[in-house]
DNA sequence: ATTTATTTTTAGATATGTCTAAATTTATTT
DNA sequence: AAATAAATTTAGACATATCTAAAAATAAAT
């Protein structure tokens, strides 16, 4: 049995896995964690005794394959606490994350089955991610929120991941709909808005609207 | 905020007062959560440093009002898990307890509200228990331990105050239930055990079980 | 009222997880 | 290639929570 401290620093360093095909660096997993680089290196050194991480000194980190089973596990008990809190318990979709936080760490393998069971199975979460299988894989989608979307490429609108009417308005108005074709150009380092066109009307979409927008990649 | 042992420590200082007025003793605490006495001294210590308890050294423990505000909020929580999985996620009641050990713990007063307003406000979990209030007051019942009843009386099984596992199993054997009817004949001296029926059918009940079962009387 | 037994507390260890500061290794400049 | 900078690890401390063994206080028995 994993303590929440051991379970938390696979999770990180899951997700920076996911987000680049390198090994993942001391420094990179403390900014994650909002922790010290001292400290990172403390909890790798217990996680490789643990047989959980291959684990080079000064070189970086990978999950083995128990590890990797563990944290993808925690992404899935996430996603799903996120969508019963959605679903059922009437939060909206940016509040839950604190909360998934701790309640991704309940033990109870019979609790994460039923709870799938009770929420009928659900494919993606509140936010549009995709919700791990019980058999630990990640099911690939061609479903990409704007937000982290490709440069240069073209996509369509399949969904929103936020139901506000200001939101829902805005949308309106630049003119974006499911269905929608747009061409995605490059994104800016600065504000992480994203240059795009649609109907050939060029516009700037910011972050904010961009992290609710999920496009299918063409 | 407090940590998960303190909340436990809290919870069974709370437990035991309810079941006398008396100063609860350390080795009582110990037995309660299976642990050294020494334990429970250290943890006294700390408690009584952050104004939770009412501690005597070598007499004894009692909650103060913020350490019981504390407690008996764990224990709305507790319920109101025990509540939801038995309702939502079809567990069996006797299957509840450890995950709700675990989930009561999870710090977010917007879930418990939300959680209770899903569960349409339940007044009393699976097993029978009243669920404190959202203010703090654990609702008074006209309820009465077996072990405790008057004599050549009829009753309704309404809860347990006990959440063993082989308690639960030995009560499915003796096909004891919420909403069982029995009928109490009397109490041996020597033992204190009772002599009822259940079904028709005569049976003996040891004092220990007796003590567990809550009757509501007819 | 002593002695004995029980209960409770303290002392000293251990394990987890964190930190700062110093040392070491690796990467980058010049 | 040597010097400098950056990243990483180690050393040593600290806080939490637990334990066993020993000491101290209280309760029970003679």
């Amino acid at each position: 049995m994993n303590t929440f401290a051991e379970e938390n620093y696979l999770k990180a360093i899951l997700s920076l896995s996911l987000q680049s095909e390198e090994l993942v660096s001391t420094n990179s997993i403390a900014s994650e964690m909002t922790t010290s680089a001292a400290s990172v290196s403390d909890m790798l050194k217990k996680l490789q005794e643990k047989k959980l991480i291959i684990y080079k000194k000064y070189k970086g980190v990978a999950l083995n394959k128990q590890g990797k089973s563990i944290a993808v596990n925690i992404l899935r008990k996430h996603r799903l606490w996120e969508t019963f809190l959605v679903r059922k318990l009437d939060f909206n979709w940016e509040e839950v994350h604190d909360v998934a936080e701790q309640l991704e760490h309940i033990k109870s393998e019979e609790l994460i089955d039923k709870l799938d069971s009770f929420l009928n199975y659900p494919k993606f979460d509140p936010h549009g991610e995709v919700i791990p299988t019980k058999e630990g894989t990640i099911p690939q989608t061609d479903r990409v929120l704007l937000s982290e979307i490709e440069e240069n490429t073209n996509g369509i609108v399949l969904g929103v991941t936020l139901d506000e009417t200001s939101f829902l308005q805005y949308l309106n108005k630049l003119e974006i709909e499911i269905g929608t074709e747009i061409q995605i150009f490059d994104r800016i380092d600065f504000d992480k808005s994203v240059n795009i066109s649609i109907n050939n009307k060029k516009q700037n979409i910011s972050n904010e609207l961009a992290k609710h927008l999920l496009i299918k990649n063409k």
